[in-house]
DNA sequence: TCTTTAGTTTAAATTTACCTTAAATCAGGA
DNA sequence: TCCTGATTTAAGGTAAATTTAAACTAAAGA
């Protein structure tokens, strides 16, 4: 991700290039409004953070420039209150802005945030399902609750995040590293034999016999499944 | 999400056709206004892309006849610029326009934002409650007083805040990232002790044995929720 | 049948998340 | 400015969830 940073103090320019560097951006530093135009027309810039007072071309002339060419998100910086309310209140489009001084955890929140939103603004998605239903197994997204056969189940957060999964899955095996990698979020690191405690509670809590489970079912050499009653294997 | 594509000109709505596909829209493609017609008597379309010169049925007459028996978004595309003047000045009802030539992004945007308002246009939120019971507790928007049993609560203002905002939307589970972003208002920062506080205080000032309580319950590794009296868990 | 491998279960150890209290800080009114 | 009450910070304690470890059981192959 390519950020435009245009600050003309100095030292500013370089603490936000070295912040937001360390967080794996590709920085841009500009001194003034018109370095930051070049830069602009010349590189494929996703998110910009101006300064409001700036020599040879201000953030808010600048701004008007690039909202001529170009939607990407806007992060302004500055000093003065009043200038907040022109930024909103003039509608010039910009999407943030933040006031001095500010933290730096504060600003690549928000960087962050105006990224993954123009993301998702550009990429629309289904809305998932806040309800899920397989068999006898039942899940409550919002609630975070889980029955069977209409009966909650007292699942402890991992429990929970492993049934919603293998039930946004049925039917389909996935070995201990998949659900692993699914459940904990952690792509390389995974232990098998948490995996099987955790099912071994799940089990516990969902079949009726634990010796025969109906639901979640072993395939011995790859992994788990799950399955709806009814049928055999 | 099914969108109509009328354009005359094959390459263009071939891209239009491939790049909406992506982004996980049906795309209905048409040639010319007359087949637009037909698809749009034929199949339930949530959006339409119109270009305004085309042989058989032009842009403008389509749209006549679309608003005849629909409201859907319309988002039209056009060379010249007098056009767009036409559409807008005419009132004909369409809701955006874009000048050829345009950027994909530009239009995924613009047809993703079209969607989204028509959206929120027919499902209007309702206007809030005054008053807001659940269970035992009962909240008086108007006097800012909350009860427990007819009993009345000394809430400290972040407290009220946090109680009103979980009786809106009770048996749900909010993260404290989530009940800080809606109480404080600050989309950004947080602070997960703060709420536990908050928490702690108002249990105090609800719940009867505050070691097992009973309307705020803790959902471990996930957040709280508001429980109505009467079940377990 | 014996051996090996894979899976299950249980209990103990560890870690993490949560609760509570008190002290510090902040904000608004006198 | 000081005072007051509300809010936040900080720290110590506690309980629940998770992981580890080890003993046990079932299945597959020789």
């Amino acid at each position: 991700m390519n950020i435009l940073i245009t600050e003309d103090e100095k030292d500013i320019r370089n603490l936000l290039t070295i912040s937001l560097e360390e967080k794996g951006y590709t920085v841009f530093p500009a001194k003034n409004g018109r370095a930051a135009w070049e830069i602009i027309k010349a590189q494929e810039i996703h998110l910009a953070i101006l300064d409001v007072m700036m020599p040879e071309l201000d953030g808010f002339n600048l701004l008007r420039r690039i909202r001529e060419i170009s939607t990407l998100p806007v992060i302004f910086l500055t000093a003065r209150t009043e200038d907040m309310d022109k930024i909103l209140g003039l509608g010039l489009g910009a999407d943030d802005y933040l006031a001095k001084p500010f933290s730096m955890n504060e600003l690549i929140a928000r960087v962050a945030a105006q990224l993954r939103r123009n993301h998702e603004y550009l990429n629309p998605k289904e809305p998932e399902a806040l309800s899920l239903q397989y068999g006898d197994l039942r899940i409550d997204k919002a609630a975070c609750s889980a029955y069977c056969k209409d009966r909650l189940l007292e699942l402890h957060p991992k429990e929970y995040k492993l049934l919603a999964f293998l039930m946004e899955n049925p039917e389909r095996v996935f070995t201990k590293k998949q659900l692993y990698n699914a459940v904990w979020g952690d792509d390389y690191f995974y232990d098998d034999n948490t995996i099987m405690v955790h099912i071994s509670h799940l089990r516990n809590k969902i079949e009726g016999d634990t010796q025969n489970p109906e639901y979640i079912k072993t395939i011995r050499g790859l992994g788990y499944k799950l399955h709806k009653i009814g049928g055999s294997r």
